[in-house]
DNA sequence: ACACCCATTCTGGTATGGTAGTGTACCAGC
DNA sequence: GCTGGTACACTACCATACCAGAATGGGTGT
């Protein structure tokens, strides 16, 4: 799983490194910079009027993050995206999601009632505002309170990780602003499948919603086979 | 997490940074430098004969691998453990375990029952002769043998990331070699379940056997708190 | 005797110069 | 016209020098 904990996130300025990092995650993840493309140190040294240090060790640490991939004595390029990493973090998001729904329904208690239905307007309130950003939050925000009815807010940074590895296939993708009404109704069912105790209906559900996403990266990936590694 | 399939780790030796690197993260995750124990670039460089840069380099890397923790101006230590993390990697690995034991349940065909008896059989040879290292070996193959079951090859990969968290917590520990005797009748039953394509036998064998484990390092954490971070 | 301040000495961060390995383009030879 | 080799340009890598912030120890004032 990737290092998204790392210090450097909590202040996001706080050495030269740290900010070419910064900035070179961003352009990476949002995809104003593609996988494919050719970076060099001395390139965006000058880019930023700083020497060639700092931005070996931002590149030194994308690399980690596997967004960007040094080719020793060649060249350094935007990492294509593995589908076998795209694979594996579905799989772990999914696994993860089943045990928390299960230990949350095991536990529940109905004290997080209230909670969860003012979360299920909110997300109405965003589509009927066409407001994808806001419904992109909530929806981060909805899984996040199902972690801590599960009593395991630590699950939510392994979901957060996947997320990550996920996230820059669906910005260019319309699909998904389409199945956003499903989302919510999938949302909707979880809940009260929760609400209902009832274990074998949730945990259905939960494979379902997932499903939606991986149908819409699967088109992102036939769409742009020259994104990818394989 | 952890960057367990960096191409710095098919060949040990490609570059001065990359010596320094893997020597280190040897020495950190084998417990020969403790969590806590202060270390200097300049110290190191001048242990291994060469000047900071690589060094840098090196310690940058484990730091992403939560290994090192980078203190500017300060100094650089080996990373207390987080308890946290410890309880995420289990929490993952138990997660992962049980939807692999899933699909290979429902996916059983009998195709690879020798496969999985001979390993119960090697087991069983290595624990009576006491060999630890064969054992913890066959371990890691057994499980692999499940995902490859679950059709799921990738899914070993996050197992052994998990593992590559705690591992360094049972290396000390001795507790783990009175227990290595449960360990393969868990096996055993596992695969018992398996082959009987009891799905239900099967997740609540999976949970008691992971458990175990957690006994472990739960002793470990009350023997050593001087190595935890909370 | 105690507390506070300042200098010294650590630390990691940055800048720059030089090195070796790798692609590429150009030119010679066939 | 095509192929092969060689020179060149470009890359990441490493070494060295310098800088700024932080800790620490000793000295001084109270």
């Amino acid at each position: 799983m990737s290092a998204t904990s790392a210090p450097s996130e909590v202040e996001a300025r706080r050495t030269t490194a740290d900010t070419v990092f910064n900035a070179l995650r961003e352009d990476i993840t949002k995809m104003r910079l593609c996988p494919g493309t050719r970076l060099s140190e001395a390139e965006v040294a000058k880019q930023y009027d700083i020497s060639r240090q700092p931005v070996r060790e931002a590149f030194i640490r994308l690399d980690n993050l596997r967004l960007l991939q040094i080719r020793p004595q060649r060249a350094t390029v935007v990492r294509p995206i593995s589908r076998e990493g795209i694979k594996r973090a579905r799989f772990v998001r999914l696994s993860v999601e089943l045990e928390v729904a299960r230990l949350a329904c095991e536990q529940y208690d109905g004290s997080a009632d209230a909670t969860l239905h003012q979360q299920l307007e909110l997300q109405q309130a965003s589509l009927e505002k066409a407001d994808m950003t806001a419904f992109t939050q909530l929806d981060y925000s909805f899984h996040n309170q199902l972690c801590l009815a599960a009593e395991r807010p630590h699950a939510m940074k392994v979901i957060s990780d996947c997320k990550a590895t996920t996230d820059r296939l669906c910005i260019p993708s319309a699909v998904y602003a389409k199945r956003t009404p499903e989302v919510l109704e999938d949302h909707r069912e979880i809940v009260d499948r929760l609400v209902a105790r009832d274990l074998d209906g949730l945990l259905a559900i939960t494979r379902e919603h997932l499903g939606r996403l991986d149908e819409s990266l699967d088109a992102f990936q036939l769409e742009h086979s020259e994104y990818f590694e394989d």
